[in-house]
DNA sequence: TGAAATTATCAGTCCATGGTGATGTCAGTC
DNA sequence: GACTGACATCACCATGGACTGATAATTTCA
């Protein structure tokens, strides 16, 4: 019952692009030209970006040509869920716990 | 099954104090005063942070003469790690889809 | 009523980091 | 080999937001 919740992950997470990149890559493996399009951001954006999320062991990368492939890491995700699911779970067990003053 | 998550929610979370505080809140309902001296930060600036927390639904106060109490609502994390969740699930289910290039 | 304790608000400072342009590197194509 | 396209790296700038000190507001107690 250790109920931590892994904060550096949450900070890579909490950028508004990189998740709408997260969540892009949920639904496909895609490459950077890819992302360009459909984000709408600049490449060079994207790339530090996406190093940001490889760093984080989000997303793992698969050269392909010229061309580098981004796929994400389902295993990330369940376990932050996990993690919040833990957190809750213990909020919900402690409802009446109170120190008082 | 648009399956995105709440960016606002992650960015208030995703800081290390105001984490700390979610995971002290999740073990006992606590008052200002204890959470000063639990996490050492000046007072000033948990009472900015329980504001964040509170305006992003995360908390809720309960005011007792001169004290303050915060309770968190488990609800929110719930629905965090169900959005996760979700998302694990679509990346496992494509977990075969890739766009050509 | 005066003093102490608890908490919130406000204004200001400072730094991490997201965005950008220039440039480098590598692969494929002519 | 020259050229183009895909991607990464670097240095720089600008801004959001975390932290702080001073102060206000409220409650409790002597």
């Amino acid at each position: 019952m250790v109920m931590s919740v892994d904060t550096e992950l949450l900070r890579v997470l909490s950028d508004p692009l990189r998740l709408r990149i997260v969540t892009l890559l949920a639904h496909e493996t895609l490459c950077t030209t890819h992302l360009v399009a459909e984000t709408g951001a600049r490449q060079t954006n994207l790339s530090n970006h996406l190093r940001v999320l490889r760093d984080a062991g989000v997303v793992e990368t698969e050269p392909c040509g010229r061309f580098t492939y981004y796929r994400l890491r389902p295993e990330v995700l369940e376990s932050l869920s996990g993690q919040f699911a833990g957190l809750a779970a213990t909020a919900r067990a402690n409802a009446d716990a109170k120190r008082s003053c």
